[in-house]
This record gives structure tokens, C-alpha cells and sequence, in this order.
DNA sequence: AGCACGCCGACT
DNA sequence: GTCGGCGTGCTC
């Protein structure tokens, strides 16, 4: 008799027996997609394993066989197995997000058989990691190590963060490799074909695949080079289970295929920048310090204390910067990131502060929909006059928004042309003298503005978020991109080690510092986090569950796991779900993952729904 | 995940 | 009396 192990696409751990019919002894190997039942539902299983015994009674046999040659090959099993062990999935979903929609419904394939090569095992691969300021020097290293691979018979993946990047890589390579043709092949998750690229790869056809997050997957044979381009953006961490990060799942694979890694940023990740001190990858460092604007820092403090005249946004030195710019023609970038018009609105007698009844945080007042917002959940209400506590009818609408911004500058500089932007509505910069934008002007690349104003960028630094600092760096280094003379940051914490080190030009001191703090509070990257999420209709009852979880799990002291908050998620709410999160963290990821699948297999509530996501960002 | 079973309160 | 929501266990 002979049984097969099959896991399957569904949180249940598996793998499951079932008996291998006689007519597909022969054929069924490890590795292929079979139909089985499954309690009353029909549903598309892996097989992992296969044994002449097993420890069940009573097993249902394999209903259909779709792969001889198998789907998935042993290194794919190995990585899948190890991405479930680290991302707190089972193997079925593991190895479900590694394939295309179409392969995981059950669509047939023909493929030809091909041996598997036997691979030099144990090989140290080396990583690398380039930290440079533009593109042009990494493709240099990126072209030689694709034409180094290459000789050797062995295929690449390129991975790169967005759609644009990944074309415009493929017409790079192909550039330097004008004999690449249907051997180089873009990926890209639910495009129409993918599934015909995908079964090009699998048949050993394609030696370069370029592609995004999920090509990281792609069945190419014979791996000898993997290069992840900008890792530290986050577009490469999935935002569904399993939360894998592409650049993680690059070193597991490298390390499986014994495969090259080369990571490139402008900006590392810290979690990269760490290994770097560690000595654990090669760092390979040709930032210049060419071509920075003059930064300055405006101290606010002044600006926000007791003077009650007016309700200041500009400092001095910013004012004076913008006369002179609109004076000599230059065009002006003011950066806030707050949408809408007053960010605060209080009761002048009892001080209360309007919120969201179901989020909790401030409403903002947009001016010209005439409307109180939620920013989180979108509730919206009519602006109040009277305070629902007190009855006092006088409502403060202070904090400054995109909108107060605009309205403010426009009666200070009459005579320029300002237009605004957010994320929910574009505008031109090319029409405008001032152009005042939300981070939504990022995307917009190498616009150089000869001033940038960063006008409220301590609320993204006061964020209760272990990144919040990261975050920051990250988004006034974008800023600095983007200003070609001269860039003026207010600020009310102008000792900020963010600021100090673009005024000091110099990167590391962010990173030193950054580390430095991470490392005494415990947390990623010399720790590894997890977020237990939970998520249901009545927020009460999340509330409650997420609470009674965190006690629960509180009381277990072991393995140095800590458990260390719980908390509101963010958004709070989300499709007519309330989030409620706990947060902890342990040296090691498989040993948090190991931790929650024991002590979550338990916990069920109807009408809760429980997701782990493993280094969350 | 989806389903069956068994337990309890509150209503045609 | 039973309907339905919730907790629990199980699926090879």
C-alpha cells in the first residue's frame, strides 16, 4: 500500500494521509498537485511526502492526480516548508502563494521530464549589499554578476519594487545582452499571461526573470543569482497571510540554491545596515555627498508658545526664503502631511476634543467639503457649533491642515501662484510658484525645486510606532531628492538625531543612533516582532478577546519570548471591521512562529478572525 | 477555512 | 417548548 502526505491551501497544520489509488503508484511523485477530499469540500492538495505506512484509519484515497512530472521541486518544497516555519503559516499556504492563481485552481499543465541536477551543496554564498545614491553605479555590479551567472549555465531573479522599474530593468539587461530574448522574461503578479511566463520558467526555458514582489517565487532552474533592487521599500512585504517579505524569502532561497544575493538601496533598511556592522553581508558603499541641497533647521518652539497674535505657520527664516525664491522665479515645494483644513477641534470651555466615535482620534475639519473626517475609517459628520459636552458655543479649529496651509500662504504671498495637491486630488507642480503637497508629491521623481519647506513633520516623529523615527529619515531623505538648493525643516525638536544628521550630511549618525535605541529597547532588527492581529464587527468584543490573549499569553514566561503590548490597530477600523493587535517579540522568528501556532491553535471566538504577521512593518 | 455538534438564553 | 448564537473539535 502506499500513502501520500498532502498539505493543503487552508490555517490547518496537515500534512494529511490519504492512499495513493493503484493506477497512480507509478506515477505520483513528491512534489505534485492532486485533488482530494477533504471533511465534505473537494479541495486541490500538495503532496510532500510519500510512505508504505501510516497512523491513520480510515483514509480517503488521492481522487485525481494532476502533475507527472511533479509541479514543485525539491527546493521549492524546502523553501515553502521554511517560509511557513518563519511566517506562522501552514505549508499549503506557503506553497500556494509561491504559485499562480491559475496553478492553484487546478489548471493542467503538460510538461516534459527533466532530471533534476544534482547541486553543489554546502557552497558559502556570499550577500551583498550596495549602498549607493542613484541607480548607476548598482547596474554595474547588477550586469556583471547577471553576465557572471550566465557563463555558468545558471539563471537570475531580479526583483524591483514597482511596474515602471521592472520594464525599465528588462530594457537594461536586454541592452547589455542583446542575444536575450525569450530567455529574459518579466513576471508580474495577475497580468494577463502570467501563467504562460510562469510555465516558460518552469520548463527551463528562461535564464533572467525580472519581476516583482512574487517573483522571488519563480520556478527557475539551476538559480545562481538573486537581486533584490531598493530592499528596504516596502512594497516587497505582502500585506496578506502570509506577510512574507520579499527580501527574507531571497535569503532563504539563496541559501537553499546556494545562490549569489545582492541587495541594493539608497537608503538600507536597518535590518540590512545591522547584518552590514555585523560583518554577516558585504557592504559596498559609493554614496557621494555631491549634488545635497543646503538644509536648514527652523526651530518652531517659538512659534508654538504662548503668543496668542497670531496663529503662526511660517518661521522667519522660511518666509524670508520664499520672498527670495519667488523674487528670483524659483519654484517651491511646502510639504505637510496632514490632509485637510484644522486637525483639532475643541471646546473653548471644557476643552473637549472632537473624535471619532469609533476610531478614537481627532476629526478634521475640511474646508471645502464643509465636513468633519475621520482620516482612519472615513466617518464623516457635520461640523458642530455647539459642543456636544457642554453646550458652549464656542468651537476651536486649530491644528494646521493642507488647507489652513494653503489659505495662509496665499495671504502672505499674493503675488505667487500656489497650487495644492493630496493624495485625493493631483495638481500640476509645473503651473504653480508654491506648490503645497502631501507625501502623495513623492512618487513624483527628480523634480528638482530650488526650496522645500517641511512645515509639520514632528507628528510623523511623534507616531507611537517603533518606526516612526525610520519612517521620518526615510521620508525627509525622499524630500531632499526632490530639493535642489535649499531645504528648510521646521521643527520643534531640532536636537533630533534625524535632523542632526542631514545637517551633518552624514547618514550614518541616523543609523548609529536609531540602533543604538533599538538595541535597548529590545526590538527589531536585534529582535524579531510579531503582530498577533485580531479582527471582528463588534469592537467591544475584539477589545475584550484581544485583552483576555494578551493576559493570557502574558503569563507565559519562556524561551525569552516577551510579550509586550496590545493596542488598537491601525487603521481601527477597516471594511466594517474593528483591529485590535498584540505586539511581541523573541530572538528568532521560527520561535515566536512555533510559539503562536501552538498557543493560537486553541483560541477560537466566532465572528474573530486571528492572523500573526512576522516582522511587521 | 468550513462544518457538525452540544450548550445556553429568549421568543414566534 | 424550539431557534440561534457561541464555543469546541475535526477534517487524512
Amino acid at each position: 500500500m502506499l500513502y501520500a502526505k498532502i498539505v493543503l491551501g487552508l490555517p490547518v497544520a496537515g500534512p494529511f494521509d490519504y492512499i495513493v489509488p493503484e493506477a497512480l503508484q507509478k506515477q505520483i511523485k513528491v512534489g505534485a498537485r492532486v485533488w482530494v477530499s477533504f471533511g465534505n469540500r473537494r479541495l486541490m492538495g500538495y503532496v510532500v511526502g510519500l510512505s508504505h505506512t501510516t497512523n491513520i484509519k480510515n483514509l480517503k484515497p488521492i481522487l485525481e492526480l494532476l502533475d507527472n512530472p511533479p509541479l514543485i521541486n525539491k527546493n521549492m518544497l524546502l523553501l515553502t516548508k521554511e517560509l511557513s516555519d518563519y511566517y506562522c503559516c501552514s505549508w499549503g499556504e506557503a506553497i500556494e502563494t509561491a504559485l499562480p492563481l491559475a496553478i492553484r485552481k487546478g489548471r493542467k499543465i503538460t510538461q516534459i521530464e527533466k532530471p533534476e541536477k544534482n547541486r553543489l551543496k554546502g557552497k558559502l554564498i556570499e550577500p551583498i549589499l550596495i549602498h549607493d545614491s542613484g541607480t548607476k553605479e548598482r547596474w554595474g555590479i547588477y550586469l556583471e554578476a547577471i553576465k557572471n551567472v550566465l557563463s555558468q549555465d545558471k539563471s537570475a531573479i531580479v526583483i524591483l519594487p514597482d511596474r515602471e522599474t521592472v520594464f525599465k530593468a528588462k530594457e537594461i539587461i536586454q541592452g547589455r545582452m542583446a542575444h536575450m530574448g525569450s530567455e529574459l522574461i518579466v513576471l508580474y503578479r495577475n497580468q494577463p499571461g502570467e501563467l504562460k511566463e510562469w510555465l516558460k520558467i518552469l520548463e527551463g526555458k528562461v535564464k533572467i526573470v525580472v519581476g516583482s514582489r512574487s517573483s522571488i517565487f519563480a520556478p527557475v532552474e539551476n538559480l545562481g543569482l538573486i537581486i533584490v533592487d531598493e530592499e528596504q521599500n516596502s512594497v516587497y512585504k505582502q500585506d496578506q497571510v502570509p506577510h512574507y517579505h520579499s527580501r527574507q524569502v531571497a535569503f532563504m532561497r539563496s541559501r537553499i540554491e546556494t545562490a549569489q544575493l545582492i541587495l541594493a538601496s539608497s537608503l538600507p533598511s536597518l535590518e540590512m545596515v545591522l547584518l552590514a556592522k555585523q560583518n554577516k553581508i558585504k557592504n559596498i558603499f559609493t554614496q557621494k555627498r555631491e549634488n545635497l541641497p543646503e538644509i536648514k533647521i527652523a526651530d518652531t518652539t517659538y512659534l508654538n508658545r504662548g503668543t496668542k497674535e497670531k496663529n503662526k505657520i511660517l518661521s522667519k527664516s522660511l518666509e524670508d526664503a520664499i520672498f527670495s525664491a519667488l523674487n528670483t522665479k524659483g519654484k517651491i515645494l511646502l510639504f505637510l502631511n496632514r490632509r485637510g483644513y484644522a486637525t483639532v477641534i475643541s471646546c473653548r470651555q471644557c476643552g473637549m476634543v472632537l473624535k471619532c466615535p469609533r476610531c478614537n482620534i481627532n476629526l478634521v475639519y475640511h474646508f471645502k467639503e464643509n465636513v468633519l473626517s475621520c482620516h482612519y475609517c472615513n466617518f464623516k459628520m457635520q461640523p458642530q457649533d455647539i459642543c456636544p459636552n457642554c453646550n458652549a458655543g464656542y468651537m476651536r479649529y486649530s491644528g494646521l491642515g493642507i488647507e489652513k496651509i494653503e489659505s495662509e500662504i496665499a495671504r502672505i504671498f499674493p503675488k505667487g501662484i500656489i497650487k495644492r495637491q493630496d493624495n485625493w486630488q493631483k495638481a500640476d507642480i509645473n503651473d504653480a510658484d508654491i506648490f503645497i503637497s502631501t507625501q502623495s508629491v513623492i512618487k513624483e521623481t527628480g523634480y528638482g525645486f530650488d526650496l522645500v519647506g517641511v512645515l509639520a513633520i514632528d507628528n510623523s516623529l511623534n507616531r507611537i510606532d517603533l518606526r516612526a523615527a525610520e519612517k521620518t529619515f526615510s521620508l525627509l531623505i525622499d524630500l531632499v531628492r526632490l530639493s535642489s538648493k535649499k531645504m528648510i525643516i521646521q521643527t520643534a525638536l531640532p536636537r533630533h538625531y534625524c535632523f542632526q544628521a542631514l545637517l551633518a550630511k552624514d547618514v550614518s549618525i541616523f543609523y548609529d543612533t536609531e540602533l543604538k535605541q533599538r538595541r535597548q529597547l529590545g526590538f527589531a532588527p536585534y529582535k524579531n516582532m510579531a503582530l498577533i492581529k485580531l479582527r471582528g464587527k463588534i469592537q467591544e468584543r475584539v477589545k475584550k478577546i484581544t485583552q483576555d490573549l494578551f493576559q493570557e499569553l502574558s503569563k507565559t514566561k519562556k524561551d525569552g519570548i516577551r510579550i509586550i503590548s496590545f493596542s488598537p490597530g491601525q487603521p481601527t477600523k477597516q471594511r466594517g471591521n474593528f483591529y485590535w493587535q498584540i505586539l511581541l517579540s523573541a530572538s528568532g522568528a521560527k520561535k515566536i512562529s512555533r510559539f503562536l501556532k501552538i498557543r493560537l491553535k486553541k483560541l477560537r471566538h466566532s465572528g474573530i478572525i486571528v492572523t500573526v504577521d512576522v516582522d511587521p512593518l
